[in-house]
DNA sequence: GGTAGACCTGGACGC
DNA sequence: GCGTCCAGGTCTACC
């Protein structure tokens, strides 16, 4: 028999909105279901793989603000394992950051307050994160999207991602030839064995007594993370005041923000504009960056991953003018909403 | 410390 | 359908 549970998330949650606030929702083994608006996923649990589909209020229609979550399995799931996707889920979906913090946000930044915005999605472990990450670089969006398809179907036990354990033992060649990974193949059997041995410590990443830089300066030294990755995984671990900037980035402050002049000080500038956001900087970015995306694409809440993935290649990106919005530094008085 | 080139895949384009 | 070019971030060798 099936198991059904609920999770109360923090009272200005919204699951459409809060979940379909990062890219990695559209990769695999995630599957956001726009006419639903349910969120499925495969999560390989103590006892084997499970298909866990969250829904807030009625399927398919708008549930309010703080409405419980509702999580039912394709299997029946005892306490622990219970206790464990619902684990897993929370930090999937940042149930840790309560309405304070994104209150917090909106006062550095409020040009989001109208929206709700301030929740990013993630996966359900950092070791997702981490891969998804290394999945990112040096290719545009569809290949991404493949890779991920390719490694829950290969190496994750029923459609699951693979775990660091199965991902470490793999061969390079089955990374590079079923994964279509390319050269990534052996930094990420590199970076599983990492988070085998304990090397990886997510503790230590996540505490709020490790300084940024620290951070910062141990994911830069892992095999396949430079700038741009050790910077993403610290916005994933929650440390939002460091910018991963990459060609997307220069894009963004060309076409949207208008700054000319040659790739460095395009980058120096962006740096510059969001610095003073602090430790909010890339939530401000991101959700520029996100309203662009949805002036292509539609709201987010409404993208399909098979359908979407043609339309991010950075040619199409190049050829779409911005959303019109006024730019706010810190404090300024909020732009409306279009 | 800064720079150039290799790495690999898949989309775009020309024929 | 095939061949070529190009985009993308990291790594390594070299200056």
């Amino acid at each position: 028999m099936a198991s059904r549970f609920q999770i109360a998330p923090p009272s200005d949650y919204v699951l459409s909105r809060d979940a379909c606030s990062y890219g990695y929702f559209l990769l695999a083994p995630n599957h956001w279901d726009p006419d639903a608006r349910a969120l499925s996923r495969v999560l390989d649990l103590e006892a084997g793989p499970s298909v866990l589909r969250i829904t807030q209020g009625a399927e398919g229609g708008r549930a309010s603000p703080g409405t419980p979550l509702t999580v039912r399995a394709d299997r029946t799931l005892s306490r622990a394992e219970r206790t464990e996707a619902s684990g897993q889920i929370s930090r999937m979906l940042r149930l840790d950051e309560d309405h304070t913090v994104v209150r917090g946000f909106h006062r550095v930044d409020p040009r989001w307050r109208r929206s709700g915005r301030g929740r990013l999605f993630r996966s359900p472990t950092l070791f997702e994160d981490v891969i998804k990450t290394v999945t990112s670089c040096n290719v545009q969006w569809p290949s991404t999207v493949h890779m991920n398809i390719r490694l829950c179907d290969v190496l994750g036990r029923g459609g699951a991602f693979p775990t660091p354990k199965r991902l470490s033992r793999a061969r390079a060649s089955t990374l590079r030839a079923r994964c279509r990974v390319g050269y990534r193949d052996q930094r990420i059997i590199d970076l599983s064995r990492l988070f085998v041995t304990g090397e990886i410590d997510e503790a230590w990443l996540a505490s709020p007594s490790t300084a940024d830089d620290d951070v910062f300066v141990f994911l830069k030294g892992l095999p396949g993370i430079g700038p741009y990755a050790a910077a993403n995984i610290m916005q994933l671990l929650g440390r939002y005041a460091r910018l991963p900037l990459d060609t997307e980035s220069l894009r963004h402050g060309r076409t949207v923000m208008g700054i000319e002049g040659a790739d460095a000080t395009v980058m120096r500038r962006v740096h510059e504009h969001f610095a003073p956001f602090g430790s909010h900087a890339f939530r401000s970015y991101w959700f520029e960056l996100w309203e662009f995306y949805e002036a292509k694409a539609g709201p987010s809440e409404t993208w399909r991953a098979r359908e979407l993935a043609s339309a991010f290649t950075a040619s199409n990106l190049k050829s779409v003018k911005a959303p019109k919005r006024p730019r706010t530094a810190p404090g300024r008085a909020a732009a409306p909403r279009s």
